[in-house]
Parts: C-alpha cells; sequence; structure tokens
DNA sequence: TTGGCGATTTTC
DNA sequence: AAAATCGCCAAA
C-alpha cells in the first residue's frame, strides 16, 4: 500500500526476484557498499528504490538483518484499488504505484507506505530465472524469480 | 574527471 | 531491433 496526497493505491503483489548478497553476482550489493546501496546492507523492512536506464524506478525490500545486503525486487502487482496504467514490469510498478527515489531506505512500516499479509491462502508459486541479469554468468541462471501461477498480471517473457 | 553501462520500457 | 536517457561507479 502506497498513500500519497489522500490517495491510497493498493496491489496484491504477484511477482517478485530475490537478491541473496554481496556473492550474489547479479545483486548490486555484490559491487560492496556505496552510496547508491547502503539502504541494501542496512536493516530490514526498508525500501531500497534504485533509478535505472535513465528513466525508471524499481524497487526492493530489505529482507535479511542488517549487513546481509539481500533484497526482493518487486516486479509485479495485481490492481487492487486505485492503481492505473500498467502494474507489470518493475519499472512500471514504481510509476503506478507513485514509487521514486524519495522513498529510498523508507520504513515499510508506515501509515504512508507498508506491505501487509495477503488474506489469500497459499498460493501455487512457479520459479524462473531471473530476468536482466545475463552479466552475472552462472548467478543468471538460479530460480530465484518467484510468481504466481496463471495470474495475468505477471510481466512477459 | 570521464566513459561505459544498466535488476527497463517503448517505439520503429 | 534499437532508442531513450542519466546516475552510478570503476578506472585513470
Amino acid at each position: 500500500m502506497r498513500s500519497l496526497g489522500g490517495v491510497e493505491r493498493v496491489g496484491r503483489i504477484v511477482e517478485v526476484e530475490a537478491y541473496l548478497g554481496p556473492h550474489d553476482l547479479a545483486s548490486h550489493s555484490s559491487r560492496g557498499l556505496t552510496e547508491r546501496t547502503k539502504v541494501m546492507f542496512g536493516p530490514p523492512g526498508h525500501a531500497y528504490v534504485y533509478f535505472v536506464y535513465g528513466m525508471h524506478n524499481c524497487m526492493n525490500v530489505v529482507t535479511q538483518k542488517e549487513g546481509h545486503a539481500s533484497a526482493v525486487l518487486l516486479r509485479a502487482v495485481e490492481p487492487v484499488k486505485n492503481v492505473e496504467g500498467g502494474s507489470h514490469g518493475p519499472g512500471r510498478l514504481c510509476r503506478a504505484m507513485c514509487i521514486d527515489r524519495r522513498l529510498n531506505g523508507h520504513d515499510l512500516v508506515s501509515d504512508d507506505f507498508f506491505i501487509a499479509e495477503s488474506p489469500d491462502g497459499p498460493v501455487p508459486i512457479v520459479r524462473r530465472p531471473r530476468i536482466g541479469v545475463e552479466y552475472a554468468g552462472r548467478w543468471a541462471k538460479r530460480l530465484l524469480r518467484f510468481y504466481i501461477k496463471e495470474n495475468p498480471y505477471v510481466s512477459k517473457k
């Protein structure tokens, strides 16, 4: 859930990718602790939002305790409330949910920005290799992309 | 200080 | 298939 200007935008997360830590050559944290990646090295439960290709924002959730530098990239959400213009794909998700670099480092246990447990029970999950990380050698082959089976809002490919 | 390139998307 | 577009970061 993202609240901005009195508008609450709600999406159901249907696709994610895991980035394990500095040993994971596909992860930004493999470059070590830099100005850009410092949030990843920080405490869990915070948003790591970065800007790529000169035009897109991507959002991650820091997942492991301080120093581990692992995170989960949110790749697609199913629109639930006030989500318009397409929300499949990391960049489009951020655009639709009004998430940008100003939220980098933001606590995800906040009134205006948080993730809650789904009211759904267990759902079937598909595992695939991550997208757009061909440079990472063998790490590109790891099955670290997860999405809800047959959900129409999962990104293509 | 500089140049190559990117966890993407859109258009030709 | 290739452009759009700019901040990050390694190298000089």
